[in-house]
DNA sequence: TATTAAGTACGAAATAATTCGTAATAAATG
DNA sequence: CATTTATTACGAATTATTTCGTACTTAATA
């Protein structure tokens, strides 16, 4: 059977990359916004968008630590929850993600749908077209 | 406890959303690309990157039709797969929850990110400053 | 100090996603 | 027509994720 349609595929992945899960994404959200955090502070903003035990939310936490997403910190009674995983880093992870997920690669394409589907302020686009420029200029 | 923090964390996510899984995203991209296929076709261009049983591949495929994602015409023996989901309004989605799920569901910084991460060629580059362009005429 | 409240540890159930083996059937081929 | 090959159907094992109950421990407080 022919296969020349295969090669189109492939599309570069990299490999051994923590990848959070949508819980774990969740929780990193609300540490990245207000720093370390206890299981407690933790909850509580998770539980005021949606039910959720405690204990869920110290287990997922045992488990974030365990994956090496977050760092915690046992010299007090109670614990404290650092990120591991930078934001930033993270972030681009998930977009390359779903760039070779879903968009085949092209990152262009991915950028106008972005575009296409927020209502950009009129700064936002200035920012990007001198950030566009600066790309075109070093390069 | 204090949790004005709280509502920072609403963000909003349409509810009933078909979300296809990894694999459901891997296949739907290969019919998108080439159109209706069978098992075999699909599980070719599968196989090419990953070891993946044919019978992996129909299970999946017939996952796929019960959730609505493709459809199957029956009417021959080799059933055919079309895909029910639209390849752009699929995109939209997957971003919408990358947006909320990482970028607190700022557009432009997803977008600056995925520019950052990528290396776009030239090419790209026009075909987003005339997006831009194109945008900020008809506001 | 006795009781209650707040915390961690951890097993395990529930659910979702992935993978494949086996059986049955239909089509192609010698 | 007999055999091999291609296909679908479907149960079930496996793995990953999410959720929570129970036991135990420490701290606060009445």
């Amino acid at each position: 059977m022919d296969n020349t349609f295969a090669t189109k595929y492939f599309v570069h992945m990299k490999k051994d990359q923590i990848k959070p899960t949508e819980s774990e994404l969740e929780i990193l959200q609300i540490i990245w916004q207000i720093g370390p955090a206890t299981v407690r502070q933790i909850n509580d903003i998770l539980s005021a968008k949606r039910e959720v035990g405690y204990t869920t939310t110290l287990k997922l936490l045992q488990i974030m630590d365990q994956k090496g997403i977050v760092s915690t910190d046992k010299s007090m009674r109670t614990h404290i929850y650092t990120a591991v995983l930078k934001e930033e880093e993270t972030q681009k992870n998930l977009i390359d993600q779903l760039l070779s997920q879903a968009f085949g690669g092209s990152a262009s394409k991915l950028v106008m749908q972005a575009l296409g589907n927020s209502k950009p302020k009129q700064s936002e686009l200035d920012e990007l077209k001198s950030f566009i420029q600066k790309w075109e200029e070093n390069k």
